[in-house]
DNA sequence: TATAAATGCAACTTTTCGGTTTCGCAAAAT
DNA sequence: ATTTTGCGAAACCGAAAAGTTGCATTTATA
């Protein structure tokens, strides 16, 4: 039961839930009514989403609206950061310098 | 057998594995001597890294050096920059209008 | 008040996943 | 030439995940 927000985002399902309720809060019927599966199955996928808080139920008369906490999606950036650092660097500096070196070699 | 990117990170070990060879390549053997587990088991999650071309194998003898594919990893970039949008926008203009809304509805 | 709709929850099944063990092969070392 | 080292692949196992089915609960509606 050790959801976290990598885990989450593993299933192409739960993607394509998540790029959904980032325009607008839905329930889970109408989150449904956009994939091939059932309803259960949806409330499953918004069961995790929601235990890893990345996404915030709103109860709405028997409606549950379920939200995208967009701010935890920052926790990915957060993540890769450390890359991007590299990937940005790797192609400057490091690249022509390897370059350099295998030319020598020749 | 259907391996994607999001997937690939899923894993603990796998984003401990990315992080440690995105500073330079290693073999299987060095790998596996940074956790607690046995090569074989890191064998398999390079071969998953493999095959979703987020790392590449460099033979050299009979040593096989795992090498990061930095570029791959902006596709999770790519990914995420559908909500970058939003989260830039929302604590802007939208949540105030949204605020505006629902104060009128009252 | 009786019924329909929207949902969560629990039980069950099938599939997938991560790990270990065992094996075989090729390269290097002795 | 024999042994050691580094590696992948296959077989197997337990745990977790994903989906289905059935049921209970709450809120609307006729």
């Amino acid at each position: 039961m050790r959801r976290d927000i990598f885990q989450a985002i593993a299933d192409p399902t739960r993607r394509a839930i998540i790029a959904l309720i980032a325009v607008q809060a839905m329930t889970p019927n109408a989150i449904a009514a956009h994939f091939d599966t059932t309803r259960q199955a949806v409330s499953k996928h918004l069961k995790i989403l929601t235990e890893c808080e990345l996404v915030q139920p709103r109860q709405e008369g028997r409606e549950i609206y379920y939200q995208l906490e967009i701010a935890k999606m920052k926790e990915i950036d957060k993540w890769l950061e450390q890359f991007r650092k590299i990937w940005e660097d790797r192609f400057s500096q490091l690249d022509s310098l390897l370059l350099t070196l295998k030319q020598q070699n020749k």
